[in-house]
DNA sequence: GTAAGATGGACTGGTTCGGTCGGATATCAA
DNA sequence: TTGATATCCGACCGAACCAGTCCATCTTAC
């Protein structure tokens, strides 16, 4: 449980690449969907999503594509996963609104807020910036056969 | 996103209720139903699971029920809803399982995880006795437009 | 004008989740 | 001993959600 979408990972993947790569202007859809093994017609979905959300800039047409609308340490993690599915909450009652059934008996509701006020402060904490800075690229070209330390790492 | 199953919001519930009144003995599964209008079944599925996990003891038999297998202090958010939900993960693919397609391309596993555990920190921060200190009344009578101080931040 | 790209809506298949049902087992009281 | 009241446990169902697909339109560079 509290697992991110799979569309939210597509978009961090994406916003780290675009950060990463801000020197080679818009890249188009096609080319991030094929860098990292992701359906094309998906990623074109959650990409426009963070257009709609400010966070990225498109142009349309043949050189077109996409890139980032801010500098990288100036979007969060949270704006992020805000823009791709909506305002994050942790409990189903949103904060006024008194349609659950069970409101009047709800004796959870405050401090379940102030959990999820911490939490959206750890998401917000963590800029786009900061997911660009380890790990180099997985894009450039690599020698066939070897294996980059870094991505054995794993354990 | 991130929001949390009605099972956990149930489990918290009933949680709490049964925190508050650690004086009275065993409470049977239809009576916390009845309080707080969830269907008895599916509580009754909860409170197992939470037995299963060590923060319940119950009780069969026909004054039998369910109470606090430790003190309230000693049980957190996160280890209600790790009983409940199973283990909190924030990423689809699990530690060091390289059973993701995109594990070898994947860019952000690490900048995640990290985020994750804080995340668990946040939730296991707050114990079971917390949430049932708070609040006789449902609402709070706030005045309108003000924020109170500990929601912004309260350790 | 055409190809490459973004944009946007509709649709589908699968999985998960909330909820229900039925039955088995355990305990206590009359 | 028997019956009432509990927990326990597995199977089932419908609805919602989500990942993914398809298609149709608009935009722009060449």
């Amino acid at each position: 449980m509290l697992r991110l979408s799979k569309k939210t990972d597509y978009a961090l993947l994406a916003m780290r690449h675009l950060a990463a790569h801000v020197d080679r202007g818009a890249v188009s859809a096609r080319e991030l969907a094929e860098t990292y093994d992701i359906p094309a017609e998906l990623l074109a979905k959650v990409l426009q999503k963070l257009v709609k959300g400010k966070l990225l800039e498109s142009q349309q047409g043949i050189r077109g594509g996409y890139a980032l609308a801010k500098p990288a340490t100036a979007m969060s993690v949270a704006d992020v996963i805000q823009a791709v599915d909506g305002p994050l909450m942790v409990t189903a009652c949103s904060e006024h609104d008194a349609s659950c059934d069970q409101y009047s008996k709800c004796n959870i509701r405050d401090p379940l807020w102030r959990i999820k006020d911490r939490i959206v402060a750890t998401l917000a904490a963590t800029s786009v910036a900061e997911l660009a800075i380890e790990m180099a690229v997985p894009t450039p070209p690599l020698t066939p056969g070897t294996i980059p330390i870094q991505m054995v790492r794993r354990t």
